[in-house]
DNA sequence: CAGTGTGTTCAGATATATCTGAACGCTCTT
DNA sequence: AAGAGCGTTCAGATATATCTGAACACACTG
């Protein structure tokens, strides 16, 4: 029971501190939040459980896991005779999280090439630069394109694993 | 004339999406903006050049230059015989944002880092996944470390290299 | 078919980061 | 030594992103 309430507070330390994470990614604070409750407890949880436990309005729940959806980190499950919609972190979730980082990147740098297309012939040393900063994105872009290969997948609890899989309807 | 006036409003165009870039990256706006117009102009800009330019106060661009300062993008330069600042590019620009990056991932490793070392010693599941959690950033920041390698430097302005270099005072 | 529980949406409230203007200390000039 | 110009700081204004509560549509239950 000590262990228990032990790590009840850690689960919570943890959870707090990667909304602090995730705001400094240009997150939403409850985005990372979600992420990480998910990645603590392993198996899936409930929406309203998510709500309860991050102490938030459902509302809240309701963009954050869009957002973590259309980025595919995670998964809506649902299960049969449950009218309850469940969450867990996507097979690939880390993997996904690289992806979106190297779109972000690419996108960074089709700003700058927008202006260097539109540069006039004769202003070469503006090019010259513009380009050294584009390689730089591009750069960055590569370097996690190579990071993808060496990502590995979340680990799953245990536990579920060994769950017969008939009794969920993955979406 | 006439692609001295296109210039310029390529320039605004440019700053304003590096803007929105930085922005995105969980920068000030600002500080994207001046870091743009001097990747833009390519040689030394005044403060006073760059709160004009950017039509911003003073105020702004000084904190602004204060943060670019801090992660090593950009040099301050006191010109003899003119009592205000000059900024470029550091040498190793892309190479300090780089850098940063790095830092950046390296923190995010170290808050999931700090729960683990909590976790008591039988939560094994939960330790598993909060390490595979870990290593995806480990994985971004080895990679990162890769791309410092493939970083080219900044351009200088090539009038620029050709002035004689006693008239300048770098701090 | 009414009632309950579910997730979504959206206008408005809230919190947060960002920018400004004024005051300040400093240096150089005269 | 007074004045002008410079960069910095900070309280307050502003803008923006984020969260909430209420209304809604839908599905299942009794």
């Amino acid at each position: 029971m000590d262990t228990a309430l032990q790590i009840d507070d850690l689960r919570d330390d943890f959870i707090a501190r990667m909304g602090v994470v995730a705001a400094n990614d240009g997150m939403p604070r409850m985005s990372g939040q979600v992420f990480a409750m998910l990645v603590f407890e392993g198996e899936e949880v409930a929406f309203g459980d998510l709500a309860k436990g991050l102490s938030v309005s459902r509302a809240t729940i309701s963009t954050s896991i869009r957002l973590l959806e259309e980025r595919g980190l995670i998964r809506r499950i649902n299960k049969a005779g449950d009218r309850q919609d469940y969450f867990k972190l996507a097979d690939d979730a880390y993997a996904a999280m690289t992806r979106c980082a190297i779109a972000a990147t690419r996108r960074s740098k089709s700003e700058i090439d927008a202006t260097i297309d539109k540069l006039p012939d004769e202003a070469t040393a503006v090019r010259d630069r513009l380009q050294a900063f584009a390689g730089f994105y591009e750069a960055i872009s590569t370097a996690l394109e190579d990071a993808t290969l060496r990502v590995s997948q979340p680990k799953h609890d245990t536990a579920q694993s060994l769950r017969p899989a008939d009794t969920e309807i993955e979406q």
